[in-house]
DNA sequence: TTTATCCGGATATCAAATATCCGATTTGAG
DNA sequence: CTCAAATCGGATATTTGATATCCGGATAAA
């Protein structure tokens, strides 16, 4: 039960790219180096954040990464799917099918109760992560932080796409 | 993002062991025949279920586990960190401290929002796995199948025991 | 004493997460 | 046109954790 660095790393990262200008991104290096992360390896998890549509990419040279949708479209649900993919954490392997009182293929239709009972768990687990978007996020941020942090923030975004 | 395979196993077997006669229990064999799974790494699983209190052992011939508490007393959750551990699966490495704008350590006393989101909704999913007992489970698998499963069940926990 | 069982540790195997590298392509700038 | 900067995709290590097996010791019933 762990969820992938990626995760952590690209939901910083979002709320980061929401203070680049329209137009503008960050590159992987920029990113990688204000997080302190590997380069190589953030590079492959901002694909899948590519690929699932909650960044874009500028190729070239003054290319990089920006938010593909507006902030508040954007929630902790969707960078998890992105980085963990679809499948659900508990598998079920239809054990009920095994041994000397295994049942039929055909009486296990339904899920059984205890697959039941975890798909139920993990739909509130999405529930609550789908509630929090980018702006809640970055407005919880701002609300406890320091604004001079945030300056410090905004303004290294500047130097970058400048 | 994924469960082992014990939590699946000891759940089902939870819901056997609920079957088991006062006094008597199931042996790792046997409970590995029932299901189909490997006894050797069953056996595993098994000790992490006694040290969380969840089964008792009876070592020596004619041993083997049963139910430490009652059908009520046992919810999803408690199997879940036995097998599990008691780690969160989302993991801050704290990389608000990380890189040209990080933070001082003095300065991230409470955790980040990002922290705090995933630990509320990981709370959310907890408390869905704490209210499904074994107790439940066994009611809606006992409303849901075929008496004559059940009883082939029961039969089969009998022979095993006498 | 023999047999069946759990216990703990050591170890092997396999899959996934983590991490790096490279060649291809795109694009802006000189 | 050429060069440099950047993403893209694939190939490939490396490390970690899950899965799985085995064995020697302790325990208890027959």
């Amino acid at each position: 039960m762990k969820l992938g660095k990626g995760v952590e790393w690209c939901t910083h990262i979002c709320g980061m790219l929401a203070l680049v200008p329209e137009g503008k991104g960050l590159s992987t290096d920029a990113l990688a180096d204000f997080f302190e992360v590997p380069s190589a390896y953030l590079a492959k998890q901002m694909q899948l954040m590519r690929r699932a549509g909650i960044v874009e990419s500028v190729r070239g040279k003054g290319g990089g990464y920006r938010l593909a949708l507006s902030v508040d479209a954007i929630t902790l649900l969707d960078i998890v799917q992105a980085i963990e993919g679809p499948s659900p954490a508990f598998r079920c392997t239809e054990i009920r099918q095994n041994g000397p009182c295994g049942l039929k293929r055909k009486d296990c239709k339904n899920p059984c109760e205890i697959a039941s009972a975890f798909a139920e768990a993990e739909e509130v687990y999405r529930e609550a992560l789908r509630a929090k978007t980018i702006a809640v996020i970055n407005a919880e941020a701002a609300a406890n932080g320091s604004p001079e942090h945030f300056m410090e923030v905004a303004q290294w975004v500047q130097k970058q796409v400048s």
